[in-house]
RNA sequence: GCCCCCAUCGUCUAGCGGCCUAGGACACCACCCUUUCAAGGUGGCGGCACGGGUUCGAAUCCCGUUGGGGGUGCCA
């Protein structure tokens, strides 16, 4: 490979793809496609307690969906088990690892008690086994022992410069005791192999950075890549999105009628914006104006608004057979889908999302129940003369919209009331809703029998 | 507790020492358009957290305070 830069999304498969992933996702893929560098994955599916297989096929899935194309096939950890072990061996041969029979438990008791009795404070491992000597064996974990002294930093492409006093980084575990390697070890050794020249990541992961180039300078691995923190996305309150509390699958998102070109195009928005404040455009042109370097540090509200409005204004970009192709599919029945298929136009400079369509429609088989929609319109002193009026002006008009139009505002013109006054009560009888589609498009298309019909059992009732 | 990070309208952002009486977008409000609802158009509301420096000049640089967040796992 040639590629100038290389760089990678490893997401682990414990969970569905989420909006926080795959902003991150994002922000690599355009990172390479700006400068004709390499995507690659990695799937890190070191803890064989946690994989679920399956949903690597969700995250490639939904990246698919995005248009986040990579580059290769994706590596997968669990492969490369040897390479780990290999790795670990050498840290041991170096003497900057060792192997520790402390459980979880423990160590946490210790750091409990050494608070309690305000000595120490410092968070992680406390070093119990540093000098130990333990031979490996069974429940014993491998070590990586960090220097006492010394500080450990890096130019960070978003944060600038970022440091650690090594005395503040524990001793963390590098294999586990049931030999599966950690995090942090297969990470540097892929990272190392996979020959990636920029980490771009969330977050969440400065505190591990340290780790990482204390590891890889151990390994006698070269220039360490550079380093990219991405802001989290958070929640209203602030909180780092998780998937607990807020809904972040991405698949939901597909699912509910979310546009990849919006979702993206709304995605590249959070912590970054185009200088010439142009939001709503093409991936082409974001990837011509993004930089990493421009990217925010501070984290960023996943706006479920404003994401709709982006997704509006891609539905109506669309041209309308394509709209109507897409649209399809959150139709089931066929006279939805019919009605659409008439109709597509009107419903396309409304909807926002394309799970709103169905109610778009909920008069195909007769008008909607709704009754405060019915006491709006009916209650109105013209609801009488207004359909007596247009009943008799459609059993003779020229079943045509335009012609249809004109017949109600003649009609309007006729009752000396305002035309708006006058379509509710046609409205709700043939829709059963004060608010809806364009009506005469819609008359239009129902035909004359069925308008009639409608109108007549609407009279009927008020009567 | 300890470590790290962050700080421009309610929200997402532009700004990278003078172009800023801080620009755009979402949301909200008003008006226009209009058969309803949308869409569209116009206008409005609204912000550089605070305090010190540096400088002729600071939203932009430095320090501190305050406030938020992240990490602190034999998860990634």
């Amino acid at each position: 490979m040639t590629d100038r830069y290389r760089c990678r999304f490893a997401p682990s498969p414990t969970g569905y793809l989420h909006v926080g992933s795959a902003h991150s996702a994002l922000c690599n893929w355009l990172f390479a496609r700006s400068n004709d560098a390499a995507f690659l994955l990695r799937i890190e599916d070191t803890d064989a307690e946690r994989n679920r297989p399956e949903l690597t096929d969700n995250i490639l899935e939904m990246l698919r969906w995005l248009g986040l194309d990579w580059d290769g096939d994706p590596v997968h950890q669990s492969d490369r088990f040897d390479e780990y072990a290999a790795a670990a061996d050498r840290l041991r041969a170096a003497g900057v690892a060792y192997w520790c029979d402390c459980t979880p438990e423990l160590v946490q008791a210790r750091n409990k008690e050494a608070r309690e009795q305000g000595r120490g404070g410092k968070p992680g491992y406390d070093g119990f086994c540093r000098d130990r000597a333990l031979e490996p064996g069974p429940g014993r974990a491998l070590r990586f022992r960090v220097p006492d002294e010394g500080v450990t930093g890096w130019d960070d492409l978003i944060r600038g410069k970022v440091s650690f006093d090594n005395d503040d980084i524990e001793d963390f575990v590098v294999v586990r005791s049931n030999g599966n390697p950690t995090f942090f070890l297969a990470n540097v050794v892929d990272d190392e192999a996979m020959e990636i020249t920029h980490v771009i990541r969330g977050e969440d992961h400065v505190n591990g950075t340290p780790k990482y180039l204390l590891l890889r300078a151990a390994l006698g691995f070269g220039d360490p890549p550079s380093f990219a923190h991405l802001p989290l996305l958070v929640n209203a309150q602030r909180k780092k999105l998780s998937k607990r509390r807020d809904d972040v699958s991405m698949a939901t998102y597909k699912e509910r009628g979310f546009l990849p070109e919006a979702m993206r195009n709304y995605l590249s928005l959070l912590g970054w914006g185009p200088p010439d404040g142009v939001e709503v455009r093409s991936i082409d042109e974001i990837v011509h104006l993004f930089r990493v370097e421009d990217v925010n540090p501070s984290p960023a509200f996943f706006d479920l608004k404003k994401l709709e409005h982006v997704n509006g204004e891609w539905i109506r970009m669309l041209d309308i057979g394509d709209f109507v192709e897409r649209a399809l599919e959150f139709l089931t029945g066929e006279r939805e889908q019919a009605a659409l298929r008439a109709l597509g136009p009107c419903v396309q400079e409304r909807v926002k999302v394309l799970n709103e369509l169905p109610e778009y429609f909920d008069w195909v088989d007769g008008p909607a129940n709704d009754p405060s929609s019915w006491d709006k319109a009916m209650k109105l002193p013209v609801a009488r003369e207004a359909l007596d009026g247009i009943i008799a002006d459609y059993e003779v008009s020229p079943w045509e919209r335009d012609e249809l139009h004109a017949r109600f505002m003649s009609l309007a013109a006729r009752l000396e009331t305002s035309a708006s006054k006058v379509q509710g009560p046609i409205r709700v009888p043939i829709t059963g809703r004060i608010k809806g589609l364009p009506l005469f498009e819609l008359i239009e298309y129902l035909g004359r029998d069925e308008t009639l019909a409608r109108l007549r059992a609407g009279r009927a009732r008020l009567a």
